[in-house]
DNA sequence: ATACTTAATCGTAATATTGCAATATATTAT
DNA sequence: ATAATATATTGCAATATTACGATTAAGTAT
């Protein structure tokens, strides 16, 4: 036990749930936010802005990119960081079917 | 260490951050498409449709009312729960703005 | 009052997440 | 080759999450 039982959920189910995941924690949001901001690729800036040690924004980098959310293309010395457009695209549905399922009726509880 | 650090980040990024958080289950979400899917309020038939135990399921349920994404009211022996249109609102345009923000450039990484 | 039904809570085991110091890796500059 | 810079990885401690059996609470029926 204790480990989430993703074989009872549909594919759907489990993907959504991925990657909202990967974006529900304020420093994911915020490193996405700062790469949003400056449209064009970021590297560790990121480190320097957000009050986080070095380590601790690589690791919340790569829980983004394993989740497909950005991606990372060497340049030089450092790393620039941007949006994976499918995958944005992907979560922009996928939350838009979900949210928009909701219909606010007046008989309810 | 071990905890995440709420204390550097913006009001508005904690807050999306901690719906994401109760949203990214797979089974919560499949309960709040249950609600969704009958309009009316629901209770233990969760339990029923979905393979997880009965202590499992009010668990969740909890966590989804402690974000105030749905409310329960006593309906006799059971319990109805349904969408919180408020807070559901709040996610639309809080995940509107933060996913709008995007504009694909030609110019990335 | 007793039995029954439904849902919440408690306790606990297994696993995951968060944060960071220390270290490793890789690229650029001298 | 050596030093400097930037990022990733490792190891670890603290905390959180997930799941479920067992129990409790609260309402309904007999």
């Amino acid at each position: 036990m204790g480990l989430t039982r993703t074989e009872i959920f549909s594919i759907e189910q489990n993907q959504l749930a991925t990657l909202l995941k990967a974006l529900a924690h304020p420093a994911r949001i915020a490193i996405l936010q700062r790469i949003l901001a400056s449209n064009t690729c970021i590297c560790g800036d990121l480190v320097d802005e957000l009050g986080l040690a070095q380590a601790t924004i690589s690791q919340h980098l790569k829980e983004l990119k394993n989740a497909e959310i950005i991606q990372g293309t060497i340049e030089g010395v450092s790393v620039c960081y941007c949006i994976n457009p499918v995958t944005w695209k992907l979560i922009e549905n996928q939350m838009g079917a979900f949210l928009g399922a909701y219909k606010q009726e007046a008989n309810c509880c």
